[in-house]
DNA sequence: TATGAATGAGACTTCATTCAT
DNA sequence: TATGAATGAAGTCTCATTCAT
């Protein structure tokens, strides 16, 4: 699947990127201050550095904007996870550290994936797909490790549990940011790493009941 | 802390709880379909079977709908949640049939559970920690039941893991709703429940390795 | 030209002009504080001590509370200034003291007066001539008082400069309400009104030149 | 005191002028018709022959457009008023002038002496004091007027007649304004002079008693 | 390519008035 | 006669988008 094209009147690519990433910029900072409807277009544009006529010689609609700001957050996650997870051997250590790598990018990109977290679903019917590949794709990169654990014979699970521990994996780190405020207040990220991955892998344990 | 008052105009309380449960019915349907932004007060109004002069005799602006959707959805997902978990009895079981009641009432009410956890940040900074508190009591309730098989000597857990335990099954129940078109297309609720409350108890364990 | 009939459903008389006095008393403070047009008929109702249906019981619309108000301010400022101008004897002393006592009538009624005075251009083409013919009869009224002067010698003065004065004398008294804010921080009501008797009597006097 | 900022979203201050103007002139109008408050901000734009959209990038709300109507009328009759009284030269027949001339100004832009008149109270807390002010300086202007033929040994009043005598011409020139429909009925513009300025000068002369 | 003034559909909210009880 | 819930026309204001310069 391409990219989803954003309509732009200028042709010269390499300034409509440029433009461009003024503009997520820009953007990103408003929507987590108010929500991406609640952000005007001449906001975009003024916190982008440039006019409203100007930011349409490079958007068709509002909702382009929100477009561009997801795929470029999902890329950038992406792009790092990819980094991190590219150093796995099929050993669970490494496992674990894919898991502590992805969960401080998202520490340290936690505005960001709050933003993409939340307005998402503002996204048009046209547009969705596209962001929901890339998030799929993510899930689909633990999945990869695990069953690299699993043909190294390091661990041994069914298809349907490697699938729930990628989603699970996925969704806690992103719980992370969108959960800060009662996380955040309890555990540093290292904290949180620590005792996420030992209940993932070694779950509740009974009590040792005296005999 | 008490309710948040929403301002009415009509006196009878009786015919203010109804109206406003008609509203709230009408709303969550729009809002499911296309976002709290997106829905224009007249809508709510016809959804709800009253003119948009009789909506507003029973709020004051167009956020205390939302305000009102979520607090009743969070309402009605406590009530049933605490009615799961007054059955418990401090056993392991027994958590495991509260998590199991849990994952199911979000499967029944997967709709609004999916509104409310889009839509909250839509609520104004005034009307945020009336329903952020509900949450947090939910949490809780999940803590004590875990609580109550450690005094049990069932379970042998720090403080920490405890509260990081309730945080999970909390966020795997919204889960359920908010990733169904990934997670309802490859396991049923009962798969969910099963495969989910294994991992949680069990953890992802190492393969055994032949010598 | 007979009084401009306001509908009512509510037959007894007698209850008519008791509700309808309770309306205007509310009305009048209302109307003072904010305005006819800023002034809701719910507000209204409630000043008045009963309910929005039952305002309706004795009004056909919103408009006819302002002439009810307007028609018994015009009536009761008349009625004290019919009650002062009686004792007048034709002399330039009775046209001084009717003069005061009109004076002293605006200063006791200043909030009516005021009400009336910036309310009635907000009454329809309908009401409108039916308030201001109170008004022209209150002019009148001044200059018969004048015209006695005249008639008894006290007094030689051409009929245009009768009228002139007569409307002098009548905005000069409202203008104590209408610019109150001026007026009343530099002088008391005495001294208003021996200043404007005084001046328009004797005039702006040329200074006497010294040889 | 500095003129009261009105909001406005063009920066080009040249076109911002023209546009007020534009507005102004086609609110007055308007207000004349049926007043402030029964004026829409649509017809308003209409009026002035731009958009909605338009009105509202020059001003920020409806009230805006009533101060800007009342500020620009003062600021006329002031100017006005100033050049007739420039010619001032501290005598008796200069006074007089005076008066006529700003009676003539008066009855030259009598629309908007009505307008201003009965609709300054219709001003926001905020915004009335700035108009206000322009009132009180324009009655300053005649107490001037009569304070050099004081000067100049021409009149001879104390303090409190002055200002009573300055507050009289001001409000007998608005007078011929708001009084029309029965003053201009009796007189041209030219009588209303003549006969104020006569009672202001002569008084009421008692009649001269034959022996 | 950049600008920003102009546009108008449409959003939220108010409030005079009616009418069943 | 009294009540107050229901109604919906109409008002103010916002904001995404266009287009002449």
């Amino acid at each position: 699947m391409k990219k989803r094209e954003v309509q732009a009147s200028v042709k010269d690519e390499r300034l409509v990127k440029k433009r461009r990433d003024q503009m997520i910029k820009g953007a990103v900072s408003l929507f987590i201050e108010k929500g991406f409807h609640r952000t005007t277009t001449r906001e975009i544009a003024k916190a982008s550095g440039f006019s409203i006529g100007t930011l349409y010689e490079y958007i068709g609609t509002k909702e382009d904007v929100l477009y561009l700001v997801c795929d470029s957050i999902y890329d950038k996650v992406r792009e790092r996870l990819q980094k991190g997870l590219d150093k796995n051997q099929g050993t669970i250590l490494s496992l674990k550290q894919g898991i502590a790598d992805y969960f401080k990018v998202v520490d340290g990109m936690q505005d960001e994936v709050l933003v993409m977290y939340q307005e998402v679903k503002s996204l048009s019917k046209d547009a969705l797909p596209y962001v929901l590949k890339k998030e799929i794709e993510m899930v689909a990169m633990f999945e990869h490790v695990i069953q690299f654990c699993i043909e190294n014979g390091e661990l041994d699970l069914p298809e349907d549990k490697v699938k729930m521990i990628a989603h699970n994996i996925f969704v806690q780190g992103q719980m992370w940011a969108f959960r800060r405020w009662s996380l955040q207040k309890m555990y540093t990220i290292d904290d949180y790493i620590n005792l996420q991955t030992d209940l993932l892998f070694q779950g509740i344990q009974p009590a040792v009941k005296a005999e």
